[in-house]
RNA sequence: GCUUCCGUAGCGCAGUCGGUAGCGCAACUGAUUCGUAAUCAGUAGGUCGAGGGUUCAAGUCCCUUCGGGAGCUCCA
């Protein structure tokens, strides 16, 4: 048979091989570094024997595939290092994930001391070095083994294992076996540096009506600096955290008082908010929005017809006892109905169509209470909503204009790098979640999936993430800590209007149904905020920044011409405050910076004799002596034009 | 909602075996009037998240509750 390697050149072998005994061919160090391989772009173990004629390429902990093969089993050693500590644990699942891996076990909570514990013995374990084996057995066979064992989720692992799967386990030494799809390393000794970061509980098979079982987050590396370094820049993104950030920059703060997952933003955060949230409405003006501004309340009648009560009266605040009271109100989660019924107060031609209708909108939404997260979960939010009440024959062309809107805000914002893009479909399985026909949800989905495709965007489709009414866009962004929330959300909808009885009037005269598109352009004010404060780690565009100049007088002598470029600043709108306490002039630039502030102006007798200002910008550093309207000039248009400047001068802020 | 860790001055932290609370920065006052990353001196600030219990005595031990972190589950 002929091997066709990475490199092009070709091997050929009289008989099979393994692809660890191909890799040991080509070098010994390939073979001591080979973490699993790839034969025809399929990934598989060391251990797969090779037959026919194909490409190979040897996988090693610098490939992603060879990495996550060297943490599955590195989770192996954990599990077994568990037994040996803990031996009434029971065994879970315990895979590789993007970060490092994980091992689930039926045991009392982990204490660090316990990992520490572990560790030391999956140490151990690696010195002693022991061989990976694989085997496979029967159904059967298999159930009894791990019934011998006393294993239970790895029974019910293999009785719901499809009936045509191989049922393969890996034994490390004679100590340790586990039921397993591989693939995995030779030998424990290749793991070279791992770490144990955390437990907490988790759900069996993800499921909250089932045990909870505790879990055991590691990682590792091919290296031990590699290692260093990402336990290192976990801690370093802990500084951009917007939580911490947040709190820290007086963006927000919360009481306890007051609740949870209720937020107050403080003078800098609204300063924010505030722009962003006038950018946007004019944006949609120019767009052809009008603008609403409905009611924060309704009677639950109103949430009967949009179907809300039945779908999520859990997550809404709802206002007196449904049993004792005539009328019960809820606060709104959302702002469909009452822009329906603004479409609604008039009847409706096919030329009015299609009506852009904007909201500023605070909503509402009872989450559960270990959901809430500085400025990302919350209970009340606002949020740029919209709905687009338009023709069929409409659809396509306005769905994708509200894509280009959420495309230019991003851009505008810098965050179009950052996102991924989700077709949200129903789930078929799960009827009940949802309404309207199969055909429907089918054809709607089709359509965004042309749509994306279309416009060239990458997207993944997600089942069961469909609002209950629609397939949906979904444009996610991922927090410091690689967790993931929508930012931007664009949704289908071809149900509601019958709910509601909308409709308008054709050329014929006759009375139509139109569609919807529910939409955001820039999501939630309050989670966009979180998103840019640990994006720019607090270094915000100048338009966005809540203080964008301080201007600092070397002494107390100049603070009166400090005043006057200050006045100068503010009479163009600019953001701008004096520092006029009695310090050092290096004091003062510290402090300036520690603030975040973009541009600090140097004022002393050589600037008020000449009437400028000296520069100092976090972008550039010392940027010279300016003209003060030369100045005014520069950071006005880099306002108008929310520009983006690269921060170039890299300066320890601490 | 579940598992777990945490809560001491504005912020970051210390507080031993239970014996009545301290440090740094910030703040304030005074001096200094300064040229690019911390001028000097002084002062003030806490019923230790809240409530209850054990004890002669609780920041410390126990219970409840509120809030915060991590993860799970959920997220219109």
């Amino acid at each position: 048979m002929k091997v066709t390697l990475k490199d092009g050149s070709v091997k050929e072998y009289a008989s099979a091989m393994s692809v660890i005994d191909i890799a040991a061919d080509i070098s010994e160090g390939l073979a001591r570094m080979a973490c699993a391989g790839e034969v025809n772009g399929e990934v598989v173990d060391l251990r797969t024997v090779v037959d026919t004629d194909c490409t190979l390429s040897i996988l090693t902990a610098n490939d992603k595939a060879g990495l996550s093969t060297l943490r599955h089993t590195t989770s192996h050693v954990l599990a077994e290092a568990v037994k040996r500590v803990f031996p009434d644990a029971k065994l879970a699942i315990g895979p590789s994930i993007d970060t490092g891996f994980y091992y689930d076990f039926e045991h009392a909570p982990f204490s660090r001391e316990d990992l520490d514990k572990l560790e030391a013995e999956m140490k151990k374990i690696i010195k002693e070095g022991n061989k990976l084996d694989r085997f496979t057995l029967s159904r059967e066979d298999a159930i009894k083994f791990m019934e011998e064992k006393g294993e239970p989720y790895k029974v019910e692992l293999i009785q719901d294992l499809p009936a045509d799967a191989e049922i393969s386990f890996y034994s490390q030494g004679d100590g340790f076996t586990d039921l397993c799809a591989g693939p995995h390393l030779m030998s424990t000794k290749n793991i070279k540096a791992f770490k144990l970061i955390s437990s907490s509980g988790a759900y069996w098979r993800g499921d909250s009506n089932r045990p909870m079982l505790q879990r055991i987050y590691g990682t590792a590396f091919n290296k031990k600096e590699e290692l260093e370094e990402y336990l290192k820049y976990l801690e370093t993104i802990k500084e951009r955290d917007h939580n911490k950030l947040g709190r820290e920059m007086e963006i927000f703060t919360t009481v306890d008082v007051i609740g949870q997952g209720l937020p107050l933003l403080m003078p800098n955060g609204v300063k924010m908010i505030q722009r962003l949230q006038r950018w946007i409405e004019d944006e949609e003006t120019s767009r052809g929005y009008m603008r609403t501004k409905t009611p924060l309340m309704a009677k639950s009648d109103l949430y009967k017809i949009s179907g809300h009560w039945d779908h999520y009266k859990d997550g809404m605040f709802v206002l007196g006892d449904e049993e004792k009271d005539k009328e019960v109100f809820a606060l709104r989660p959302m702002t469909c109905p009452f822009q329906y019924y603004v479409y609604k107060a008039s009847q409706k031609s096919y030329r009015d169509l299609p009506c852009r209708y904007g909201e500023t909108s605070t909503l509402f939404r009872n989450e559960d209470s270990g959901e809430m997260h500085g400025l990302t979960r919350v209970r009340q939010f606002t949020i740029s909503e919209g709905h687009l009440i338009v023709r069929p024959d409409q659809m396509v062309k306005e769905f994708k204009d509200c894509i280009a809107l959420a495309q230019y805000c991003l851009q505008t914002l810098g965050l179009e790098e950052d996102v991924t893009y989700h077709l949200s479909k129903w789930d078929p399985e799960n009827k009940t979640k949802y309404i309207g026909t199969p055909e429907v949800w089918e054809e709607t989905e089709q359509h965004i999936r042309d749509m994306l495709n279309e416009l060239n965007i990458p997207f993944t489709e997600d089942v069961g993430e469909a609002a209950f009414y629609g397939p949906k866009v979904d444009i996610n962004a991922k927090n410091v800590y690689g967790k993931e929330d929508t930012m931007i959300t664009i949704q289908w909808d071809a149900l509601l209007a019958e709910q509601f009885d909308m409709y308008y009037i054709d050329e014929n005269g006759e009375k139509k149904r139109p569609y919807i598109i529910h939409r955001t352009s820039m999501g939630c004010y309050e989670r966009t905020l979180a998103w840019l404060i640990e994006k720019y780690a607090g270094l915000f565009p100048t338009w966005l920044c809540p203080e964008q100049v301080r201007v600092l007088p070397i002494s107390d002598k100049y603070i009166d011409y400090a005043n006057s470029v200050l006045a100068e600043l503010k009479k163009n709108g600019i953001d701008a405050t004096v520092d006029e306490r009695s310090e050092k002039i290096g004091y003062k630039i510290r402090e300036a910076r520690l603030d975040r502030i973009p541009y600090m102006l140097v004022v002393g007798e050589k600037e008020q004799e000449a009437g400028v200002v000296s520069v100092r910008s976090r972008y550039a550093g010392d940027e010279g002596q300016k003209p003060l309207d030369t100045f005014v000039n520069d950071i006005c248009k880099e306002i108008r034009t929310k520009e983006i400047r690269k921060i170039e001068v890299t300066e320890e802020s601490k």
